[in-house]
DNA sequence: GTCTATAACTGGATAGAC
DNA sequence: GTCTATCCAGTTATAGAC
């Protein structure tokens, strides 16, 4: 978000957590639980600071004592997940590195790299299958999907990029981001879950089915950046 | 859209086209115009129907007297497209099937269903190019998505399916479907050109360079789903 | 920190003149 | 068919009491 023309006019009276008072249910986490689902399910524009307040239990007017205006609540949402998911992703991948020095592949970078996403969507409950749907949805919105995006979560991908390099050390880095390009377009639909599969397969597989997408996606993947890259290097060493 | 709590109260005065008067600029086209341009970059909640009047260069109350409420203005938009597209895809798959009866290829198949799409995107204009952005948004939001991309475009995806199932007799229906997910999810984002990959490859590639997408989808996905199949069916025949 | 009350405004929608 | 004028429900946001 970052909407320069409403900017919070409070002067953030809590960054980070609530200062003091360790009081039972925080309710700065519930506001951003609810606002999170709210969000993912009907776009930014789509929820208001009261259905956020009503999911949440909370008043209307602690919204704003919190995170200031829409856009700040917004950001703090996207934001909280981001972080953690950074550091799970870029730790998957270093594991990855240090255990396959030397013998680095295109399928062990990107299962390295997809992964820990599809794992916590397995594991981590219905917040951060919210939070999956969200981010998906803002990858997919050319306002500011893009450069949203990138300043959240390009470390990770020049990360995986780095990494894809060492395995194909002849490819072009055209082939590489557009092959990342195509890859996170296939992952984050698969994790938003839009049901669509079902309708489509008349219930054979399920939108929620994360195992049968972790069983087939990074062998998709690899081949698919295989052959980009191979029919730009036709004579491949090694 | 087919939003159940605002029905449309008018009883829809134009269904079609305007009856008579073919008058010059056809305001029913220019509102529908502005109105796709402004639902792909800020989405159905995100756009008011005074921005879509200003934009139009037409009064609001004409929104309601062609549209009715605001969600029949969504729905004609995605409409009307929609038919052009779905009868040029399934002509595209038709020839397909017809000049290569017999030797059906898995990138052949996904040649005529993707590069249709393309070559609009790419000698389209300006138009198309928000359509294309609109349906990747609609494509993954959760609380509709799954339903309106089923409802518009199934028949074409059905036919895909049924294609590639001549090219892969032995493969299991779980594994087309999953694999058109995939295909689909990198597609819609491509078309939709939000500008990441700009950023992430730091100008090397071009979102709006959908000439690069036609060099590499379709060998991208075709691999893809190749692998996978495999893995469940090892000893492929033919 | 939390809630009440309300200001200030924007939104969709329509009646009725032309 | 198109525009003027307007209704009014619902929105963000805040001031100020507790």
């Amino acid at each position: 978000m970052t909407d320069n023309k409403t900017q919070p006019r409070r002067p953030a009276p809590a960054r980070g957590r609530p200062p003091k008072s360790a009081k039972g249910p925080d309710l700065r986490q519930k506001i951003l639980d609810a606002a999170e689902g709210l969000f993912a399910r009907h776009s930014f524009y789509g929820v208001t600071t009261r259905q956020v307040a009503f999911e949440a239990g909370v008043d209307v007017a602690l919204i704003h004592y919190y995170f200031g205006a829409k856009s700040g609540l917004f950001d703090a949402v996207f934001l909280r997940r981001a972080e953690i998911l950074n550091k799970v992703r870029l730790d998957s991948l270093d594991a990855y590195e240090k255990t396959h020095a030397g013998a680095v592949t295109v399928e062990g970078a990107i299962q390295a790299f997809i992964n820990p996403l599809l794992d916590i969507s397995l594991t981590g409950g219905a917040g951060w299958k919210s939070y999956f749907a969200l981010v998906a949805q803002v990858n997919n919105t050319p306002a500011w999907g893009g450069e949203t995006m990138t300043r959240f979560f390009d470390p990770v991908v020049q990360r995986l990029i780095a990494v894809l390099r060492k395995a194909l050390p002849h490819a072009r880095d055209e082939d590489l981001f557009w092959g990342y390009q195509f890859l996170t377009g296939s992952m984050m639909l698969a994790v938003s879950e839009t049901g669509r599969i079902d309708l489509l397969s008349k219930g054979l597989c399920h939108a929620s089915d994360i195992a049968a997408v972790k069983e087939r996606l990074s062998a998709y993947c690899a081949a698919g950046l295989l052959t980009v890259v191979e029919r730009h290097t036709p004579s491949l060493p090694a």
